[in-house]
DNA sequence: AAGGTTTCCAACCGCATTCCT
DNA sequence: GAGGAATGCGGTTGGAAACCT
């Protein structure tokens, strides 16, 4: 159903400012309003967002234009679902920023903050509800980092030197993720997981085994990993340490 | 098969920040 | 420097798809 609404376009144009009152469209881009916006910010480039809404054709705010393209049409915007090293490096980087969503993101070639916030709230926070703890508490946090994700990454490696050729799946993917060093939290003697450096070498993953660093494209996503067996082990830990973690 | 519920994600909204005149 | 417009960001929501009974 299309969904019209009465707004105003507002733009500069030769240093004056022209107001237009017009139907806009909401809801779901159609495939024409999407082929409209990339023939129009391929042919002018980006910015200019309310221009592009007003000359382009499209009866949508600027805003709105500017979320289309960033989130989903842009050429360099990654499709599918988040691979595990991006998952690790998420919850890493989020320990650090917290909710700073695109500040994440820019760790992550190709994925829009929309997409990991997207991501945290459906993947991790409903964990952490299932362990009825909050997703920024310590005890959270604590779990996650000492004891989620280094079983995870046991997982990974026996997944590794099970598979038939020695190899993880990796998919098609060209780029590779690193962490600053600078961006991460003191390593802790409390763990075997050491902080600074990329997140193959933190965990202990070779990364040469598929020659571009890229841990991603096979089937190991979390959602697989937050089985009913992790879940009770997360559990058993948050209350073994219930006296000793504030 | 049908209806209800849950999950997921695209898109909207409001506020903050940056840019421009 | 001030004011207004444009852009960016994070929280929230609506609805389609998937799942369950």
């Amino acid at each position: 159903m299309e969904v019209y609404e009465r707004g105003f376009f507002s733009i500069s144009e030769s240093g004056h400012q022209i107001e237009e009152e017009m139907d806009v469209r909401k809801g779901q881009w159609t495939e024409e309003e999407d082929s409209m916006l990339k023939a129009y910010v391929t042919l002018h480039g980006e910015g200019h967002w309310n221009s592009v809404a007003r000359f382009s054709g499209l009866r949508r705010t600027g805003k709105s234009c500017r979320l289309r393209w960033l989130n989903y049409l842009r050429p360099a915007v990654r499709r599918g679902n988040i691979t595990l090293e991006e998952q690790l490096l998420i919850i890493q980087l989020h320990s650090i920023w917290g909710n700073r969503w695109s500040k994440i993101a820019e760790h992550l070639p190709g994925r829009t903050d929309n997409e990991i916030k997207n991501y945290w709230r459906t993947k991790v926070q409903k964990q952490a509800k299932k362990l009825e703890c909050d997703v920024n508490s310590r005890k959270f946090r604590d779990a996650l980092r000492y004891e989620y994700i280094p079983r995870l990454i046991e997982q990974i490696s026996r997944a590794k030197h099970e598979s038939p050729s020695g190899q993880l799946t990796y998919g098609n993917e060209t780029e590779s993720v690193q962490v600053d060093r600078s961006l991460l939290p003191e390593s802790s003697s409390e763990t075997q997981v050491t902080y600074g450096s990329t997140v193959a070498e933190t965990w202990g993953i070779d990364e040469q085994s598929n020659g571009n660093g890229w841990l991603g494209g096979g089937d190991y996503w979390m959602e697989s990993e937050w089985c009913e067996e992790n879940i009770w082990f997360l559990q058993q830990q948050l209350y073994d340490d219930e006296d000793t973690v504030i």
